[in-house]
DNA sequence: TCTGGGGTCCTAGGACCC
DNA sequence: TCTGGGGTCCTAGGACCC
């Protein structure tokens, strides 16, 4: 059997933890910039904020319903999930971390105990550790563990732990098929137009019908809702293929020299995140462009790529790399939005080198970048960065309530009064 | 004024090989 | 009149996930 446990209403479940008094308010956080909605309390679902909407868009409602509204805090949600984990590993060491918020259980290792009571014991225990609510769905496969799970969120009778029950049927009738794990909106669409409506009316569907009219995907979900395994645990992270780092900018962006900062900024954090996954990237892609929404401004959408040759995960060579891109996609009387780099391309291992490259000069770089990096490490993220990046702040992240990292900064821990 | 930031996989079509 | 039968690799676009 596996296991899915999954926080309930994560982000805003971590903003509670450190901050009782949101307990039984309407809580939304926002994506970076606080742009959109990416969280919601049960009672901000119920006032019906939904996922994604411009907070722009929805003020009226916020100050109606006095609604929380918290910036993300990501330092935070990555420190509470780490807490989370680490407590669900205490039942079983087979648990593959499939997002922030979630993690697939193989239970197998549970035998001769009662995987329900266990699971309840587990939710229990992480509710009084970390402070989150969890719901935990069990079942033959994940894409049952997922039903199991969506129905125990959806029906808190169930006291936030379901199994899929023997026969499956009665469950899996009352699941719609775009709340199938795999089925999005457009393939939901689809099925629905031939008759299919719930999970039940996708397991019973011919499987080569579904592999000619959709993909071997939608063939291997309506084969794993029948409790044929296709998909396994998967504990050790596959190594990433791609590679991309970008931001719209707190504040529409008109010079060249806020543009190369930022575009080096990234360029910096992409390097960065090579190195610690000890990869090089072949392949580097720059763009920019303007806003995507606003009908009244002239719009403008560049991207260029070079390759990089030797392959590399040198800080110095991918800004580089990065301005020379840059530099001719830039146009002058444009309000810029987003930019970004993305290395869709990424290796292992030996390189191939450059003709014109010695020895000496590469050794020289990864000596360079271990310094870097162990600096940074020991004494914070950018204390020593490149002058590419510059020293303004003007196009960054806006934030304007951002909760404090409670459990990761020394100077931001939690004070109790009285 | 104002709309996130990442990833994966699959398929079709074109370019190339013999 | 009339033009084979296999392959591989790459890319773009579209679906999906959180």
């Amino acid at each position: 059997m596996y296991a899915l446990a999954d926080c309930n209403n994560f982000y805003a479940s971590c903003e509670r933890v450190f901050e009782p008094k949101l307990e039984r308010r309407p809580v939304v956080v926002l994506s970076n910039n606080d742009g959109c909605i990416i969280a919601r309390s049960q009672e901000a679902k119920d006032i019906g904020f939904k996922m994604g909407e411009p907070i722009f868009k929805c003020q009226p409602k916020v100050h109606a319903h006095r609604v929380i509204v918290r910036s993300s805090n990501f330092s935070l949600y990555g420190d509470m999930s780490r807490r989370v984990m680490q407590t669900l590993r205490l039942f079983t060491p087979d648990v593959e971390v499939y997002s922030i918020d979630e993690a697939f259980l193989d239970l197998s290792g549970l035998v001769g105990r009662c995987t329900f009571d266990e699971m309840a014991r587990m939710r229990a225990t992480v509710l009084r550790w970390t402070g989150i609510p969890i719901s935990i769905g069990i079942g033959k496969t994940k894409t049952l563990a997922k039903l199991a799970n969506h129905y125990a969120k959806k029906h808190p009778e169930t006291g936030g732990v379901a199994e899929i029950p023997d026969p499956p049927e009665t469950m899996l009738r009352k699941v719609d098929v775009g709340d199938v794990w795999g089925v999005g909106r457009q393939w939901s669409k689809k099925l629905q137009m031939i008759g299919i409506q719930t999970a039940f009316d996708l397991a019973s569907a011919d499987e080569t019908h579904l592999r000619k009219s959709f993909n071997i995907m939608a063939m291997k979900t309506a084969m794993e809702l029948r409790g044929h395994r296709f998909f396994g645990l998967e504990q050790t992270p596959e190594q990433r293929k791609t590679l991309l780092r970008s931001r719209s900018f707190g504040s529409a962006v008109t010079t060249w020299k806020d543009m190369s900062d930022a575009i080096a900024s990234h360029a910096t954090r992409a390097a960065e995140k090579l190195r610690q996954e000890e990869l090089v990237a072949k392949h580097l892609r720059v763009f920019m462009h303007t806003s995507l929404f606003n009908q009244f401004e002239p719009r403008y959408s560049a991207s260029d790529g070079v390759d990089l040759l030797p392959p590399t995960n040198t800080t110095h060579r991918i800004i580089k790399a990065a301005l020379d891109i840059a530099r001719p996609l830039w146009k002058d009387g444009f309000r810029y939005k987003r930019a970004g780099v993305y290395m869709p391309d990424l290796g292992k291992g030996p390189v191939q080198q450059c003709l014109f490259d010695t020895e000496t000069k590469i050794e020289n770089d990864k000596r360079m970048m271990r310094v870097l990096d162990d600096i940074n490490a020991s004494m914070g993220a950018g204390t020593l960065h490149f002058a590419a990046s510059g020293f303004s702040s003007k196009w960054k992240m806006r934030q304007l309530n951002r909760s404090p990292r409670y459990t990761t900064r020394w100077d931001e821990l939690p004070v109790v009064t009285s």
